[in-house]
DNA sequence: TTCTCTGCAAACGCTTTGCACGGAT
DNA sequence: ATCCGTGCAAAGCGTTTGCAGAGAA
């Protein structure tokens, strides 16, 4: 059901003053279903079963578009793969060494000490961390025994 | 004096189980020197004024080796660029946004909670912040006078 | 009609790969 | 003689750009 709650996705693009259009209403809405975490590939993967003609440079175009007009950020976690995060109330992000999963967590920000920082103006803090998840660590441990 | 203190840089290949060779030494003391926010291309920029064969290729090799034996880490500010990392004390990195330099600053990543995290086993821990830095800042407001 | 979204093809920049030379052991 | 570090050239991969056709306003 590719229709399905489309419209929610369609106002959020008009209250950030980008026009609507199908291929961005589906770009956004994968956005949030996959909890924001997606490359660009993973997005053209997502779509172009649904939207045969779907191209990259749309994808491309799309992401762009929200990153000016403040819709998603980038987030890196190794710096390796450029992913997008949609959510962008305070949160961490968790990359599972294994499985390659990324989880979010909650994190008061605010609670990070920032007396390194005197005279600095923030405007953005991420936190990154790296390890293993509880599905991995318990995958390890039954191949242990 | 390209030769000075070099045996500090010979012996940390040697600890690390790194052959050493000149270039790897001059790499790894750059990093050390700007440190520990180069990217590759710095390094090359950097180096191959004193050595003029050097290739990309050999600092690539090496930045590589280095990340396997664990001399360096990758981070990644804003998920454009690939920059390695040699100071692995607990620390923050601050990018600028008018001026792209990147910053250091002490967080104590202990004080971070990590209620959301139960059930992970966390390995790296990395907080990047964005925002302008006290002389852009200051830049910025002469102008606005 | 006019504007802009879309998507193909080509270009681009950073990084990796294949391979051969040369120095070290 | 063997091994390994180096570096050229080419390939690879993700992303951007130029441009033309389609669709919306």
């Amino acid at each position: 059901m590719i229709h399905s709650s489309n419209e929610r996705y369609h106002l959020k693009l008009i209250e950030n003053g980008i026009q609507s259009s199908f291929q961005r209403i589906q770009v956004l809405k994968y956005l949030y279903e996959c909890e924001g975490h997606a490359n660009a590939e993973d997005i053209y993967q997502a779509l172009h079963g649904e939207i045969p003609t779907l191209s990259r440079t749309t994808i491309y175009n799309t992401l762009n578009l929200f990153l000016e007009k403040g819709l998603v950020r980038v987030i890196s976690i190794d710096g390796v793969e450029k992913r997008y995060d949609v959510i962008l109330a305070d949160h961490g992000h968790f990359k599972c060494e294994s499985c390659e999963k990324i989880f979010n967590f909650p994190v008061e920000m605010d609670r990070i000490p920032l007396e390194g920082l005197v005279g600095f103006q923030v405007t953005e803090k991420n936190v990154y961390f790296n390890g293993l998840c509880p599905d991995c660590i318990q995958t390890k441990n039954q191949k242990g025994k």
